[in-house]
RNA sequence: CGGGGAGUAGCGCAGUCCGGCAGCGCACAGCGUUUGGGACGCUGGGGUCGGAGGUUCAAAUCCUCUCUCCCCGACCA
């Protein structure tokens, strides 16, 4: 491509609004253009990357036999709602109608349209298993899209089906995909780590999220040096203390006139937050059981002082739907009081109350007294009071023990670039996708879903590739190879001529060079080119020409050389190959390396 | 949805407090000089000042309403 016939502009100033390396890199090289908060275009050079990203994602689904369809993007209601999902997911989803008022939304995920797909064609358990993948564009309308790309609202997704027979087919190819998923990331030139993940409002039994680890990531992980244990916050387990065994003293009222944080009652009354328990006032959306509508229902949770709520812990102990903080008018209704929140002498007709296993452990704490400036010393639960649910609601962090093997915990920031999960028969059981096994009975297809999110990767790969100057891409995922730089000048034609025949050699020999043909100046090409970041530039001046040899310089570590040009296109392509080679070796060591990780249920 | 910031030329911004010719830099077009790390000179084009309403002789500027974008939080398949 000539550079001078090349649909781009770089900006020389950095966008005001991007705060992240890489979205502010993405505008400035040219690879997208905001149209609306989370929408994006992607200009030629962008549409390059993503299209190089979806063929590595094409040859690694095919590679464990995927096949690859494309679904609509416009969905009838009705496949949502015979899922319960029109009416479980709010706002995320648009929603449309069409001439004959008929409802409709645009595509979030694919699992009722691939179920539906599936009850189509399957009858027979001898045409499973099998897996169907496409890449395809997705909406979710965000309440707040951020950091470029990282979180948008239209993207594109591969996203990967898999229908087997039951349960052991799915373990068996969970692995696969796991596999395949870090060799799409390695050969995207990123590096992730797998972790236990929540299964949201997928559902399922199992699921694993790929972070790429930055500080600019959204999500907490939680990681295990000694053992390999990984984990999302949301789901973080840890070995919690063990608390001195005590007999239980007598409750006693303790004065404590303004004294309503954590924080405040420990220096008050100089005891450790350890100490105390936390009371946490939370409304609720539950399905009734008698009804089936959804309902709200206050929840008072306790924890410990010391440590904080984890509320998807919280969420799928109560089987909500979600969670949001109750309001003080609220919090008063059930007879208790914020700031000084007990669970002794509340209305408990009214209230679900949910306490920390550790909480119901730990003797003679201290605790509100459900009235202003008092608070209970020598709380002790089965004694003073007894809770709906016993579990583990609490959210680990840093420093904690390690659930497996007791280390220390360590907590990184990590961008979610892919997840799996095993999603089981809760599609295929709902939409009635089922097949005639041997003895003829029928039975729900085993189903698994697995994305990765194209945008979100490029922004991750960017964030982990770059400098001052720009972009240093990976060479499998940068819009061309080779930049081949001409320095000609009005005096100097004979620099355009050979510029020209080289740039038709490359061309013809399979190289994807970029042709900086244009009438600008040497540092403007020099600075386009490191913020483009193709990793092999050529530059043709007209001392190199007297010499015979064009400079050669890597983007990735600035490494220059001279090459022939007798053999240019031999040498650079001899390049091309050691730069790709590079990355696919890392690849087999990471993929060895982490398939010992994986895990299946059995 | 809560808190904060911002909408003025393609991009980055000043002007708004204190109403009075809509400006600067980059980019763009023409001419000339330059030419290995974002050149220089001269000339030129480009604006419903986010939108609507109001106050005023006069509004980018004051008032009311509204839309949009960015950041933090809530949310996040």
């Amino acid at each position: 491509m000539r550079m001078s016939k090349l649909f781009f502009q770089t900006l020389r100033e950095v966008p005001v609004d991007a705060e992240i390396a890489s979205h502010q890199l993405m505008l400035r090289a040219g690879l997208v253009l905001p149209i609306a908060a989370g929408i994006f275009d992607y200009l030629p050079l962008g549409q390059r990357v993503k299209a190089k990203i979806e063929e590595i994602m094409r040859a690694e689904m095919n590679a464990i036999e995927g096949q690859e369809v494309t679904l609509p993007v416009v969905h009838p209601a009705e496949l949502w709602q015979q899922t319960g999902r029109w009416q479980a997911i709010g706002d995320d989803m648009a929603r449309l109608k069409d001439r004959h008022n008929r409802d409709y939304c645009l595509a979030m995920t694919h699992e009722e349209i691939m179920t539906d797909l599936a009850r189509a064609v399957v009858s027979s358990y001898r045409q499973l298993p099998f897996m169907l993948y496409q890449i395809q564009t997705k909406f979710r309308d965000e309440p707040r899209p951020r950091g470029g790309m990282i979180r948008v609202r239209e993207f594109t997704m591969k996203d990967a089906y898999s229908f087997d027979r039951d349960f052991a087919g799915l373990d068996a190819f969970y692995p696969r995909i796991y596999q395949a998923y870090f060799n799409i990331f390695r050969r995207c030139g990123l590096e992730v780590i797998a972790v236990e993940s929540d299964t949201g409002m997928m559902g399922g039994t199992m699921a694993h999220e790929f972070m790429a680890l930055t500080e600019v990531g959204e999500d907490t992980l939680l990681l295990c040096d000694a053992c390999g244990y990984s984990a999302n916050r949301q789901i973080a387990e840890f070995r919690k203390p063990q608390p001195e065994a005590a007999a239980p003293r007598p409750r006693e009222e303790v004065h404590t006139p303004a004294v309503n944080t954590i924080a405040a009652l420990s220096a008050f009354l100089g005891i450790p937050e350890a100490e105390t328990a936390k009371a946490v006032f939370l409304m609720a959306e539950v399905q009734d059981e008698e009804s089936g509508k959804p309902r709200e229902q206050f929840v008072f949770a306790v924890v410990r002082g010391d440590m904080e709520l984890n509320e998807t812990k919280l969420t799928n102990a109560l089987k909500a739907r979600r969670l949001r903080p109750a309001t003080v008018p609220e919090i008063q209704a059930i007879g208790a009081e914020a700031g000084f929140g007990s669970p002794i002498g509340i209305d408990r007709s009214r209230v679900v109350l949910v306490v920390d296993d550790l909480i119901a452990v730990s003797p003679n704490l201290v605790a509100g007294a459900n009235k202003p400036d008092y608070h209970f010393r020598n709380v002790n639960y089965g004694r003073d009071y007894t809770a709906d649910i016993v579990t583990d609601i609490v959210a680990a962090g840093e420093g904690h023990a390690c659930p497996h093997c007791g280390g220390a915990l360590r907590a990184v920031r990590g961008v979610e670039v892919g997840n799996i999960f095993k999603l089981g028969t809760k599609y295929s059981a709902a939409m009635g996708a089922t097949y005639y096994d041997e003895e003829g009975a029928a039975k729900p297809i085993v189903m698994g879903s697995y994305g990765i999110g194209t945008g979100r990767l490029i922004a991750s790969a960017i964030e982990r590739h770059h400098d001052d100057m720009g972009i240093q891409g990976p060479i499998t995922i940068a819009p061309y190879t080779v930049l081949l730089v001409s320095l000609a000048t009005e005096r100097t034609p004979e620099v355009t001529q050979v510029a020209d025949r080289l740039y038709v050699e490359l061309t013809q020999a399979g190289v994807e060079v970029l042709y900086d043909d244009r009438n600008e100046r040497a540092g403007v090409k020099f600075n386009d080119a490191d913020l483009l970041g193709i990793p092999i530039r050529l530059t043709l001046g007209a001392k190199g020409l007297a010499a015979g040899v064009a400079e050669v310089k890597l983007r990735r570590n600035g490494e220059t050389g001279e090459l022939p040009l007798t053999s240019l296109a031999r040498d650079v392509q001899a390049m091309i190959d050691a730069e790709i080679d590079r990355i696919l070796v890392t690849v087999t060591n990471e993929t060895l390396a982490s398939s010992d990780t994986s895990e299946t249920s059995s």
